[in-house]
DNA sequence: TGACAAATAGAACGACCGTTCGTATTCTCG
DNA sequence: CGAGAATACGAACGGTCGTTCTATTTGTCA
């Protein structure tokens, strides 16, 4: 890896930290130049604009993501446990970091949710892709016959979605030490009802 | 009403549309003051700051958000009917304005989740205010008969809260003309295991 | 090692930011 | 109507924004 990529790939990282601790708008290019110890220009060369900046932060939280929660989810065994192992890892998957950040990806789709451009389309790659993944698992879950044959997948991706983003609400807005517990309960009972019946 | 009520009204009204458009951040007094064609020195001067604008709007939103979900809410009849108003109409206060504007109390909770401040401290007692409210509606609805007695309510409010912003995530930044229906399939199956057993 | 390319710094730009101040206009009410 | 207060304007402030130049330093490789 040359000088070039070892610099970008340092300022990424920063630029991740901050984006996930303020937001993808407080993602500038002086506060990220002082915050690697580098000038503005020589920041600024690495990327040909802003938007390029933002959207490499966001591919670089896209390929962390899938890191630290998809990647090692599919070492699980297929069905319902691999299924469990996605969702688990997803609820936390910001505490790898330091602690008290929140999820880039989440914060980015509100901010970019009636933004058009191409930022926002990579955000919206991001999540079908990410939901598709969680559908494939549910698939494979009910031929595995872990869960019910006629259970709507695409409504459960729904559910859990919900889920997650109910878990980092009462988290971080409202620092409600349940929050974690509350998730739980809420997955345990989306799973009693798409489980096959006895 | 003195005409600098008025004028601090209609500001607010220009304050919350730009702020329900692109997020909190983007309400700067100089965009706003050509949205309502004020000069910017004059629009400052009926708010000390940037700040306190921020918090004006905010709460604007806020009572807005009562006028149009909780308050005809409450005119629905008492146990699960109310329940169900407060569900239906929080769907969708934010049509209620121009369409494709999203729920800026939902923005400003993502933006502002880790940024100590004023801001931060209105926009968690809203929520504060808001899920409290709907745990009234549960109990009654629990006191009449309509869901389980031993039904945990903070738990269904969190649920509920999920099944609003996978709503949002799914209609804004996916675009997924089915989201409504997912939620109201989301939120009948959370009363299908909240009723009392027949 | 020396030449050439890559990487970084520094200064400057026009634009916009929040904010202040002095002045002019407009409303309110005796 | 006319005095005084309330309201709005215009210009300017220091600061930061993204971006563009030109140097200068640094790394790479024949």
């Amino acid at each position: 890896m040359g000088k070039g990529e070892e610099t970008r790939s340092m300022i990424l990282d920063a630029a991740l930290a901050q984006a996930s601790e303020a937001g993808f708008e407080s993602l500038t290019i002086g506060t990220l130049a002082s915050r690697t110890g580098l000038s503005k220009s020589g920041l600024f060369a690495h990327f040909g604009s802003r938007e390029d900046l933002q959207i490499a932060t966001l591919d670089h939280a896209a390929q962390r993501f899938i890191e630290t929660v998809m990647t090692p989810a599919m070492l699980a065994p297929r069905g319902l446990p691999r299924v469990r192992a996605i969702f688990e890892r997803w609820l936390t998957w910001t505490q790898c970091r330091e602690i008290g950040f929140g999820c880039p990806l989440h914060a980015a789709a509100i901010e970019f949710d009636d933004r058009p451009g191409k930022v926002r389309e990579h955000i919206v790659a991001h999540f079908e892709r990410l939901q598709s993944a969680l559908e494939r698992a549910l698939t494979i879950a009910i031929g595995a016959g872990d869960l019910r044959a006629d259970l709507d997948i695409q409504q459960t991706v729904f559910e859990v979605l919900g889920i997650i983003f109910a878990y980092y609400h009462n988290a971080r807005l409202l620092q409600r030490p349940d929050a974690a517990r509350r998730a739980e309960a809420a997955f345990a009972r989306l799973l009693s009802t798409a489980q096959p019946a006895i």
